[in-house]
DNA sequence: GTGAAAGCGCTAACAT
DNA sequence: ATGTTAGCGCTTTCAC
């Protein structure tokens, strides 16, 4: 919250729209008119208007214009921090269809405010951004609530919201946990263990839901003790995997509900002496870039990340240019990925 | 370039300074007083204002602050895109960074304007950052052009320009390479091949220096078809692997000059059917957290990315503080990570 | 088709 | 310590 104190303008020796106006022999607001596109203007005027700025090396000021239009063309990603090729990827979808545009985007991450996520959000959906984009995994709601009310536009990724219809993207959560667990079963494993994410999210309760269905659709029991809460992290996905060895009898395959997880989980399962796939069997979800890199590849549900990044934008473009578009919710289709983690249970 | 036509201002139903004034029985800029810190103001009347704030919901428009007072505490970041880990590593260091001195990042792109770079650059630093950051990997002069003469703050980023005196935060990159190399001559390999990054580029020039320099101080003969020029990517050192790997006699290790080179030069030498380590020794540079996923893991030279990322902000944060200061170039210590993909040549 | 003028919401002198 | 007044550089009516 410190602010600097000495406040020194900016080298302000800019060339401005009035310098171009007196350059060019014409008002001011015919170079707007100009450089904001659209309106009519006599073709000598504009040449000479171009020629002028061109002369004088004129760009336009997206800070005054912004202020004045009462739009910045800027979006802004709300997340948890983009180290992750979860998050990587999404972010170059959204920059894909941003690009399209010509919007910019701004990087807001959540870690900063904790605890005062409302006032966080309600600042910047009242400085410069035209709209948001929130990849937020928990506590959704917080920062909600000081978005719908001002209406102002958003779009949720990967993350329904009970309370307001929010425009969401995601994925077949629930499809894709079916088929990762299927797959499994058609392997010939019986005993499957599965690592979730937090347990509050909307994801980890439809990959899970997938998975009771398809041991349910092979009537396999469920089992209560081979489901593990994770974190879609590494670190929670080595401690689960951990526990999971634990169980007796010992599973013989693991469904992490994302990469990350799984990745962990691999790492745990060879600490233990284990190999994989040989003894354990493990499937992911996402295909993010480090699942075909980790060895074995990783065998994994992949969620179409890029496209969920475009599409959220645009999403979020779509309703910034009419806000009365009402929410709608678009889901993606996941796609069984077979690599090499995954073979029958030993002894098959 | 298109901008949309149907220009609606913003649902501007926000509470202004000028309400909380009215509702404070105040002048407004004492409500501005109040809220850009560090002016006397009565504690009663400051209280008087933040309560009537609080009342309104005001929240600060940091556009108009920004336009008025001429600092926007946005910087930008410009790089070709932050889908890999040497990216994402950064980005992380510089939000760190920032958000200690509530300093928000804009993200652009490279890929977007090809041919009218200095147009771009211009324009991103006539609107609303007060700084940029620059990880360019060619054509920075392009950039640069636009940037100096207004002299405009910014930072490059392992790269550094002849022609302007540019502030600069970079790695030991030679004495990494020399490193790197040199631990492959310890463990008794003489053949020893590199890929480069791309050739126009400083570190590639500095890495391979280090290379040569630990070959001459080992009085290994330096031999130009093991050189093999790549750029820095993943696939481009799949295909300098395997130009490297048709040499005769065969080289029985490769150091790639940065770690996405080292993964795809990984897989390249499994397709011919050779073994890492046991028939060729691989050693990377930079250390991104793929590095470690990869089978085997990586042995490579650690850059601080994170750290990197760090002293790159807090210099641009000095330098727009403090126009005056001198540019000044940064280089952090890299490190050898020994992990397992490296051992002594075959029949060693 | 073009110019004049009124803001957008705020900061920063300059007064008082 | 607080109020008054100019802008920041632009868009957008409203005239002509």
């Amino acid at each position: 919250m410190a602010v600097s104190k000495n406040h020194r303008r900016k080298s302000s020796n800019s060339v401005t729209i009035v310098d171009v106006a007196r350059e060019a022999g014409v008002s001011y607001s015919t170079v707007s008119r100009v450089f904001s596109g659209f309106e009519f203007v006599n073709d000598d005027t504009r040449q000479k208007v171009i020629e002028a700025a061109t002369r004088l090396g004129y760009v336009v000021n997206l800070q005054a214009r912004s202020l004045a239009g009462g739009r910045s063309n800027i979006i802004g990603l709300l997340a948890p921090a983009i180290d992750n090729g979860y998050i990587s990827e999404i972010v170059a979808g959204i920059d894909q269809e941003l690009a399209q545009w010509s919007y910019d985007l701004m990087l807001y991450t959540t870690h900063r405010y904790a605890g005062k996520e409302a006032f966080y959000v309600k600042t910047i959906a009242n400085g410069l951004v035209d709209g948001l984009i929130l990849v937020v995994p928990l506590a959704t709601e917080n920062y909600l609530e000081a978005l719908p009310n001002r209406d102002f536009p958003y779009v949720l990724i990967d993350q329904t919201d009970k309370t307001h219809g929010s425009t969401t993207v995601d994925a077949t959560n629930w499809q894709g946990a079916y088929d990762a667990t299927n797959y499994l079963i058609s392997l010939g494993h019986r005993r499957i263990g599965i690592i979730t994410g937090q347990l509050q999210l909307n994801s980890t309760t439809e990959r899970l839901d997938g998975y009771r269905a398809a041991l349910d659709h092979a009537r396999i029991p469920f089992v209560e003790s081979l489901v593990v809460e994770g974190a879609y992290q590494t670190r929670k996905g080595h401690a689960a995997a951990l526990k999971l060895l634990d169980v007796q009898p010992r599973p013989t395959a693991i469904f992490a509900s994302n990469d990350l997880s799984a990745i962990g989980a691999i790492d745990a399962v060879r600490e233990r002496g284990l190999n994989i796939p040989g003894d354990i069997s493990i499937i992911g979800f996402d295909d993010i870039p480090q699942a075909s890199l980790v060895y074995p590849k990783l065998t994994t549900v992949r969620q179409p990340l890029v496209q969920i990044g475009q599409v959220a934008a645009r999403l979020l473009l779509e309703k910034i240019d009419n806000p009365e578009k009402e929410a709608r919710r678009v889901t993606l289709a996941t796609e069984l990925v077979i690599r090499d983690s995954c073979v029958p249970p030993p002894g098959e």
